[in-house]
Order: C-alpha cells, then structure tokens, then sequence
DNA sequence: ACCTGTCAAGTCTGG
DNA sequence: CCAGACTTGACAGGT
C-alpha cells in the first residue's frame, strides 16, 4: 500500500508566508473610499493566491503531493455586505496559475469550509449562509479549472437534541443542493456528534466520498472497536470512494484514493486538541490494518506544526524502515507499507 | 518590537 | 435567556 501525506493551510518553513492574509469587516467599512476597500480586498486575495502558490511549490520540493488550502484565501468572500462583489474576474489570472500548478505537479488539493457550513441546521438562513460558503469553495476551484476529483471536505454539522433527525436533515437538505456543490464535497466524521458509523451512513444516502478522521475517531467512536472500525467500516468507506470515481467515468476505481486525516492529542488530560506533531507508530498500526485492503491513501496531516510535522513524520519512517517495520520510504512525502 | 483583545459567520453548555 | 467555550491565525490598537 502506498501512502501520500500531506499538510495544511500554510507553511512553517517558509517565511513572510501566510496564505491568509485578511481585511477586517470594521476596518472595511471604516475606509471612506468603498471601491477603494474592495480593490484592497482584491489585492490581498490576489497575495493569498501568491503565496498559496509558494507554499505548493515547496510542497513540491519537498515530493509532498497533497495539501490543502485555506478557506481564508479571499476575504470577506461571502460577507452579507459584499453581495454585490464579484471577485473573480479581477483574481482569474491567480486562480488560473494555481490550478496550472496543481496539474502540472499532479498535487492532489482539497478545501475544508470550517463550522460555519452546516447542512444539518434547522435554520433557513443558516442553511442558506452554508449554501453561499460552499459555493465560495466551489467557485474557487472552477477559476483554477480543477476538476470535480477536487472536493471540499465539510462535517455533518450539529445534532440540535436529536442526532438522526438532524443527519436524516442533513442528507435531505445536501441532496437537494445544485449538482455542481453536491458533487464537489466529502463528508468526514467529526470529534464531537457524528462518529464514522454515522457520517458513512450519511455519506451513502449523500452519494459523496467519506474521508475517515482516525484522531476524531480515537475521541468519538460510538462505541466502535478498532477491529469493527477496520473490517466492517473501512471496506464500506473505501467504496464510497470507488463509487466516485465510477461516477466520474476515472480510467480505474483506484484513480481516486481514499482520503484520511491523521492527528496525535495534544495530551493525556487534552485528546481533543491537535498535537505540534504526529506520532509514526499509532499511525502506523492503523496504515498496517488498512494495507491488506487497499492499495493507495492519501493522508492528510493535522498538526500544528504543519509542513515541519510532516518532515519530522518522515524522518520518524526512516527510522522504521531502518528497524525493519514493515516501512519503506519512497520519497520525501510517501511511504510504502510493505507486508 | 511586542503584547493583548478581537474577529462575519454556528452550536453547545452551564449558570 | 444569555454569556462563554470551542478553535485559530491574523489583525488592530495599545504600549
């Protein structure tokens, strides 16, 4: 089994580095100049894009082939006040030389919108404010030009005192959204309500991949064992996949791997949070478990060290391939589990 | 140069 | 019913 890792959002190596530079709305509406303000808003967006761009091609240096932008690259993107912005075509050139970028370096890319896209409110105008983030993701990838294979990677949202009304809500109210959003979205588990049982059963009536949290499920399991989890789930969630890539006519079902995240507790007395780094060997008895079954995945990194997590992770493989652990390491950004 | 409170958005909990 | 927690990097305003 052959296994990609990636990094989120922004760089740690790199200096002067951030990919989301921001205007607040405060400072926005206190320029006296408003068309002044949004050609603002557009350069910032345009430097985000900029520097999206470095990160990735250090990404690249690196043979790291999978990362994950930040939702903050455009600001104030779908703010009530700014209905009547259309950012786009003054950012067309940047989207386009990023999404260049991604092709050319075969770099697999994703968006995660954050908590404020929740499919599962009883909130018309929740509902709604969720739809316009979504479709802020989506937009951005069809200015890079990027394909449906390019998802945004959402939770199911909350339970509002009843988890399957609310899961029952959520798949009604995705199914009903336009194709061009629904076909661009993955569902993964979350830390808190809806464990991997839950959100497979949600992502197989949504029709839409199921990215597995392996940290969110160490916190959250419902009660489902490692081995439950492994022999029972997996196989499901790894056809939600091949489904997908049926649906979007892929040469092979294996032309778009499954996607995992992969995250260490901060501590003993705090699993919740997100750890600096990610331990090799927790994660390497899962990958293990998996290998038998499945032939790539791709795994995402949730640390707080980002992109120096996942070249310490690296340098941690060598170490277990020099020990003899069933680890080979191909290059700077994938392994190989070897039976 | 450095520090602290705040930020557009949602949901849940506890007082 | 409302304030605060959750979680997070960056801004904004102060020293």
């Amino acid at each position: 089994m052959i296994v990609k890792f990636g990094f989120v959002a922004m760089s740690l190596l790199l200096q002067n580095a951030s990919p989301s530079r921001t205007m607040t709305y405060s400072n926005f509406i206190k320029q006296p100049d408003r068309a002044a303000a949004i050609r603002r808003l557009e350069q910032i967006a345009e430097q985000n894009l900029h520097t999206t761009l470095r990160i990735m091609k250090h990404a690249a240096a690196h043979d790291i082939r999978l990362y994950r932008f930040t939702s903050k690259i455009i600001p104030l993107a779908t703010h009530s006040d700014l209905s009547d912005w259309d950012p786009y075509p003054a950012l067309a050139d940047s989207f386009s030389a990023v999404g260049e970028f991604v092709q050319k370096s075969d770099m697999r890319v994703s968006f995660h919108p954050d908590h404020f896209c929740v499919f599962s409110t009883p909130r018309p105008e929740v509902l709604a404010s969720s739809q316009r983030d979504l479709d802020y993701h989506v937009r951005m990838l069809e200015a890079m030009g990027l394909s449906e294979t390019v998802k945004n990677n959402i939770h199911i949202g909350g339970a509002y005192g009843n988890k399957l009304e609310s899961g029952d809500r959520f798949v009604r109210q995705f199914t009903a959204l336009p194709p061009r959003l629904r076909q661009r979205v993955t569902l993964e588990n979350d830390d808190k309500t809806f464990n991997v049982c839950e959100t497979l059963e949600a992502a197989e009536a949504a029709n839409v991949p199921m990215v597995l949290d392996i940290h969110h499920h160490d916190v959250n399991d419902g009660g489902i064992a490692r081995e439950q989890l492994v022999n029972q789930y997996w196989p499901r969630i790894l056809n939600t996949w091949e489904k997908e890539a049926i649906r979007l006519g892929l040469a092979s079902p294996g032309a778009l791997p499954p996607k995992i995240h992969a995250s260490s507790p901060r501590s003993d007395t705090d699993r919740r949070s997100h750890a600096d780094g990610v331990e090799a060997k927790p994660l390497l008895r899962f990958l293990r478990d998996i290998a038998a079954s499945t032939g790539r995945v791709d795994c995402m990194l949730e640390a707080k060290h980002k992109d120096a997590a996942l070249l310490k992770l690296m340098e941690d493989w060598q170490r277990l391939e020099a020990l003899g652990e069933g680890v080979r390491v191909i290059d700077g950004g994938s392994i190989e589990i070897t039976p």
